[in-house]
This record gives C-alpha cells, sequence and structure tokens, in this order.
DNA sequence: AATCCAATAT
DNA sequence: TATATTGGAT
C-alpha cells in the first residue's frame, strides 16, 4: 500500500520539466496580444514581414529582471514595470493593460471598419479583427461601440423632425464628453439609421440628414496625448488629398503594418488602410497608465 | 460563445 | 472624464 505511494512520487519526481521547459511557458503566458502590445518579442521569433521593429528590444533589462521594456517617450532605459513593479514574469494574465486611449484617428479607423462591415456585420469581433490594430481587444471596440451607438442613436433623434417633431433643434446633444470624440470623425449615413436586428433593411426612403460637419477638435485630443506622452507627439497633420464629396477611406502608403498574429475566423478582406500602430505608457494622473495606439495617418 | 445594454467602477 | 468591468438577458 504505502509502498505504491513512494513509487509514485518518485516518478513524479522523474517527470517533472526541466527549467528549459519552464522557461518558454512563462513566455506564452503571455498573450500574444500583450506581448506585441508591449513590444515584448522573441528575438528568435521574428517573422520574416517582421523585422524586429523594436528599438527596445535590444535592452533585456539585465538588472531589474524584468523582460518587459515600455516604449518610453525619448528614453526608454527602463520604467517597465508593466502594473505591479513586479520583480519577475509571473502574473502574465493577471498584469492589467493601461486604458486605450481613442484617439481620432483610431476611432476613424473603428468608423471605417463599421461603415464597411454594414450595420449587421458590425459586431465586436469582427470590427476588431477588420481594424487590425494590435493590442486592441474585443472589449475595447465592445466599450466604443457601445458608447458610438448612443451616439448615433442621438444624432438620429436630432434629424428626424418630419412630422410630430417636437423642434428639435441643431443644438441639443448633452454630452460633450462622447460627442468631442465622435464628431472627429464624419458619420456615414449608412449608419445612420435604426436599423437593428439581423435583417430587416425597413427603410423606405432617406431624409438625408444634414449632419455632417467637420469640426475638428484636436485640441483637446492634443491636450490628452499630451498628458499621455510629455515628449512624444503624434505628428498631427492635416494633409489633403483631395478626397472628394463624401471622402471616406483614401490613404497613401502612411506607416507600416505589423501584423504577425494571424488571427483566425473570418477571412475579412478589406479596403482598409493600413496603420502604424504605437503605444505608449505614460502617467496620466496618479498611477494611471494608457495605451495610446496611434496610426501615423490623419483624416 | 458572442452580443447587447445598463449600471457601475476605476 | 473616458474607458473598463460587470451582470443579466438574448
Amino acid at each position: 500500500m504505502r509502498e505504491e505511494h513512494s513509487n509514485w512520487f518518485s516518478r513524479w519526481e522523474e517527470e517533472l520539466p526541466s527549467p528549459d521547459e519552464l522557461m518558454p511557458l512563462s513566455q506564452t503566458l503571455i498573450t500574444p496580444d500583450l506581448a506585441l502590445a508591449f513590444d515584448i518579442q522573441n528575438p528568435t521569433n521574428c517573422s520574416p514581414p517582421l523585422p524586429c521593429p523594436s528599438p527596445p528590444l535590444s535592452n533585456p533589462l539585465p538588472g531589474s529582471g524584468n523582460g518587459i521594456p515600455l516604449p518610453n517617450s525619448g528614453d526608454f532605459g527602463d520604467s517597465a514595470d508593466l502594473g505591479s513593479g513586479a520583480g519577475s514574469d509571473e502574473p502574465a494574465r493577471t498584469l492589467k493593460r493601461p486604458r486605450l486611449v481613442w484617439t481620432p484617428q483610431l476611432h476613424k479607423r473603428f468608423v471605417d471598419a463599421v461603415a464597411h462591415l454594414g450595420i449587421k456585420n458590425a459586431v465586436p469581433k469582427t470590427i476588431m479583427q477588420l481594424m487590425s490594430v494590435d493590442g486592441l481587444t474585443r472589449e475595447n471596440v465592445a466599450s466604443h461601440l457601445q458608447k458610438y451607438r448612443l451616439y448615433l442613436k442621438r444624432m438620429q433623434g436630432l434629424s428626424s423632425g418630419g412630422g410630430g417633431g417636437a423642434a428639435a433643434g441643431l443644438v441639443a446633444s448633452s454630452d460633450p464628453a462622447t460627442d468631442h470624440l465622435f464628431a472627429s470623425s464624419p458619420v456615414p449615413p449608412h449608419l445612420l439609421h435604426s436599423a437593428r436586428a439581423s435583417s430587416d433593411h425597413f427603410m423606405p426612403f432617406v431624409p438625408m440628414a444634414t449632419l455632417q460637419q467637420h469640426h475638428h477638435h484636436l485640441q483637446q485630443m492634443a491636450a490628452a496625448s499630451a498628458v499621455a506622452h510629455p515628449q512624444l507627439q503624434p505628428p498631427y497633420h492635416r494633409g489633403q488629398f483631395g478626397s472628394p464629396s463624401n471622402g471616406q477611406f483614401e490613404h497613401p502608403f502612411l506607416g507600416r503594418q505589423s501584423q504577425p498574429i494571424h488571427r483566425m475566423g473570418a477571412p475579412v478582406h478589406n479596403s482598409l488602410p493600413n496603420y502604424i500602430e504605437d503605444l505608449e505608457s505614460g502617467n496620466a494622473s496618479g498611477g494611471r497608465k494608457v495605451l495610446t495606439l496611434f496610426p501615423t495617418g490623419d483624416d
């Protein structure tokens, strides 16, 4: 009886994985997205299309032992404690990623994706895939989408006055918070209808709303950005590429794409422009860290 | 499982 | 304030 115990025990000991086998495990505890988001890469794992773009890579930080160098503005000497100054890599799955900052560019990418997908397919997962911004999670999109829908709803309310519409004046929305962001990108007309559910294109005719304004309140974002990255300001440039009437997605070659991860699922082919995503972590106020994905494209 | 939505938390 | 998270319903 008891002898059997000692038997399995010795076998148990022998079958323990060697340290070498354990090391790669700890690396896979970090999700690919997370790894990408923080520029953690295995030098030996660089795909051909991805020539190890991150400079901080050559900074293994021998002393501190945390292998997570955050790209910091200017000098990324270290300061890479991702969340907890954890001395090591153990809580890889419990790491909290910084809040995503929805820059106007990122939001436009979002809107473009939604516009291309159509209302029926514009669900978080699909949108996320279409956007092809790594580091972006389904929940990021879901949260944003929720707010965006509320925004669209308000917009619809304002434009439909035809029948007994109370004078839904031109100024009514009382949510400057979300409005400012959302107003940075024009709303595709076909998103402006309240069509939901699986199959209902119930749309006799379109009243053609007149709420397409181009008010750029980039100052706000610039300020926010400045807070997040005191030293690294995204190049806000207004370049006109001769976008015609309702120009939407025309993009010259700006930025690089890095998307070594093949997301499975729908083989979404699209014409969305490629964005360069860059992430910074900064201290806005207190101990908050933010994740800023910004593309190098302007509207 | 994913999604939607409201409420709530940070 | 803006985004994240949660919980219940579909």
